[in-house]
DNA sequence: ACAAACTTTCATTTTTTTTTGAAATTTTAA
DNA sequence: TTAAAATTTCAAAAAAAAATGAAAGTTTGT
């Protein structure tokens, strides 16, 4: 394989994949064409490299900044704005699973402790709804603490003793 | 809030997270009544309860089934089929995993190891691209790992040595 | 202050995904 | 074996999501 058609495969495969965790396409491919390249691109380059639209471009790249997974860049003596990925993983990693908390797993817990709070419970369907709406929220409160704990303590020694702990 | 209000609020919610996932409003709705329901609920009643018609109700409910979180029943003098969703957290999770990672991840480390795999490096551009997906095929072939494990262990004294350490 | 260079916005169009519903198929009880 | 009861399939319709592109807005150099 050569190298233009490696990259496209790359963009096309990151683009598909970012369909099925509620990422749009356009938005998965800018990523991946950021994250291998060497340098910013302009957002002209991106339209060319990709064909898509002007405004296409401008609303995903806003997207992905507001992910706080790329970034503008000013080159001297140039007007026009450049962008470059966050290309450290386990700051990428990082970063997508505190935004994903904050968007989606905090507002879904918020709506567990209501609906499993409910009074005078009655019958036994009420009695399972609220058992099993309560193990839920535990469940979805300690599984996103513990991705919390994995990416707070990435770096330091503790994590690596588990990752090797993992290992065997 | 009264049992039927909170009901369906779950549902909903459920199923409005579930498109951010790359599953489908009404699949995520039916796993979701499902889960809240003591008992087995035929496909006649999932439709009456979500207001769906019979083929997307057929069509869900087996994509539910392929996914190994929701089974058939079958009632004693009962024609009909009657369907219940997995209902231990544990277990649902690691089948979401292990499913999302046959079918998401190793497709997604089988075209990383191919990119990654060009020779003849001749520019910067081309050194640069493959070190960045032989990172990104690193770090994925490791997070699957790690995942894998996690699962594979939860039960395990070793788990919970994890989960106490990662409390602190 | 002007205008060229560039970016953003958003109503409209296009594409993609999901849903419907009727016909075909399968299952089962008698 | 038959036919009623139930489920599945799939072409067509509807709905939802994403993309376009031209106009509006912003920034910057002179």
């Amino acid at each position: 394989m050569e190298f233009k058609e490696a990259k496209n495969k790359f963009v096309q495969t990151w683009g598909a994949l970012g369909s099925q965790w509620g990422i749009n396409k356009t938005m998965a491919q800018i990523h991946a064409l950021l994250m291998v390249s060497n340098e910013a691109i302009s957002m002209e380059d991106i339209m060319e490299e990709l064909q898509i639209s002007r405004g296409n471009a401008s609303m995903n790249i806003r997207a992905l900044m507001d992910w706080g997974i790329v970034y503008k860049e000013y080159k001297a003596g140039e007007r026009r704005e450049f962008f470059t990925a966050e290309k450290d993983l386990d700051e990428l990693a990082v970063k997508i699973s505190k935004e994903r908390s904050k968007r989606e797993i905090k507002p879904a817990l918020k709506v567990l402790k209501e609906v499993s709070s409910i009074e005078a419970i009655k019958t036994e369907e009420e009695r399972h709804f609220v058992e099993q709406t309560s193990k839920l929220y535990d469940f979805v409160l300690k599984a996103d603490n513990v991705l919390d704990k994995i990416t707070e303590y990435k770096d330091n020694w503790l994590a690596k003793l588990v990752v090797k702990i993992m290992k065997k």
